[in-house]
DNA sequence: AATGGGCCCAACCGCCGCTAT
DNA sequence: TATAGCGGCGGTTGGGCCCAT
């Protein structure tokens, strides 16, 4: 299957932009904004390719975007950054607000690699960033970071194929979910996972996710899991009383900083596998024994609608919903400063990504484990009481998170 | 002053993921 | 389910500039 080009190759301006042409571009997305770039050239007049014209945007024409020289503070972020995504320059860029992915990628292929190879080969038995200089500039980087070697944290979707998520009644099984050393059978039975319209909230692998997708995924191949997504994505927001989504803008150097001084789990994996093992069976019971604690005075806990026969608690779970897919708005914007939003069908995976930068492993795993619970308790719910009522909050679910996330 | 080499960076290219149909 | 199309990403290119000879 070919591709037909994005452009006709006669009759195309090539090569530097005119200030005629920036113009007539800049003018064009004032009244129009951004968007439908194929379309664009011919509508604006502009006898250029519609991705010329995106990236002369999107890398040049932009009113954000910072100019001048890169700053000893944000050369050492990109540095360090570097090291924990690989040459993922448009994630880089997210964390640095007015550069561009192409202005840093250019910077770190012009200054900072060889600086780097140059750490490696004359500075080999000093940790940190020793040999690295910028025309007589130092970095001033902390101690423990190796600037030669270093493993990248990939994220990749990964296809969702066992279930895991268990049932309201057997609450332990939520924390085997999520512990990458227990065993990861389902604790669902047959007859409920057969249950194609709870399936959407189910088919998914904790497991992986914390292992291969959130710590350094490889070899998995994504797939396309919408209806999931979106509830996971819910249920990530909103289970959360605890979780400071106000905070997470200033919270993002620092969580960073902190992801990376983490050198534990992100060094070998099977090594932290292990360490997880050893010390989370403990802290599962102190977080289960203190969970308990919790729900019993937690005002927001949902009851089964079959307790009282009522549908009360539906219009309750709406309002916890709505709610928190108005957080999920902020976590977007403040974890998107550039100003690429995610479009309307998020993944999960994306909002690994946006947040894997803010959050620590430790965290990551909370918030899987919140969302679960939350997912479990919710559908349970429906699941005791009405099965014709089930299908309805589901459509809900998933329109309502349709409806508040940005375009 | 002419020339050649190196550097910088805007722009291009090709591929890929996602979405709509 | 298959396919077409769009937007985005990362690697590469090449023109212009600077500097040493």
């Amino acid at each position: 299957m070919g591709r037909r080009p994005c452009c006709a190759k006669v009759g195309i301006n090539r090569g530097a932009w005119s200030a005629r042409e920036d113009k007539i571009l800049m003018d064009y997305i004032k009244v129009h904004g951004e968007g439908k770039w194929r379309d664009l050239p011919e509508r604006a007049g502009l006898k250029r390719c519609g991705k010329s014209c995106r990236l002369r945007w999107l890398n040049y024409l932009r009113p954000d975007i910072k100019r001048g020289n890169i700053s000893v503070e944000e050369e050492e972020l990109i540095v360090r950054l570097h090291k924990l995504l690989g040459n993922r320059w448009s994630l880089i860029a997210g964390r640095l607000p007015g550069r561009t992915d192409n202005e840093i990628k250019n910077y770190w292929n012009t200054n900072l690699s060889k600086r780097v190879q140059g750490d490696k080969i004359n500075d080999s038995n000093e940790p940190g960033l020793g040999g690295l200089e910028n025309k007589g500039r130092k970095l001033d980087c902390k101690p423990g970071i190796d600037m030669g070697s270093h493993q990248v944290i990939r994220t990749k979707a990964v296809g969702c194929k066992k279930v895991v998520v268990p049932w309201q009644q057997d609450k332990q099984m939520i924390h085997k979910s999520i512990d990458p050393g227990r065993d990861s059978e389902s604790p669902c039975s047959s007859a409920q996972q057969e249950d194609s319209s709870f399936r959407f909230l189910t088919d998914f692998d904790i497991n992986e996710l914390l292992i291969s997708d959130v710590i350094c995924s490889e070899g998995h191949q994504g797939k396309q899991i919408n209806e999931w997504e979106s509830t996971v994505v819910d249920g990530e927001v909103q289970t959360q009383p605890d979780f400071p989504v106000s905070e997470h803008g200033a919270k993002l150097d620092a969580s960073t900083n902190e992801a990376i001084r983490r050198e534990d789990w992100r060094n070998d994996d099977d090594e932290w596998v292990k360490k997880g093992v050893a010390t989370r069976s403990q802290e599962f019971q102190e977080e289960e024994e203190a969970e308990k604690e919790a729900e019993e005075e937690d005002p927001r806990e949902v009851k089964p609608v079959a307790e009282d026969g009522s549908d009360g608690d539906f219009e309750k779970i709406k309002s916890l919903l709505h709610s928190h897919t108005q957080d999920l708005e902020i976590i977007q914007r403040e974890a998107c400063p550039t100003g690429q939003h995610y479009n309307n069908n998020m993944s999960v995976f994306r909002i690994v990504k946006m947040i894997e930068l803010m959050k620590t492993q430790d965290e990551m795993t909370s918030l899987v484990s919140r969302t679960t619970s939350y997912i479990t308790q919710t559908c349970n719910i429906f699941i005791d009481k009405d099965k014709d009522l089930r299908p309805s909050v589901e459509n809900w679910i998933s329109s309502s998170l349709l409806d508040s996330v940005p375009a």
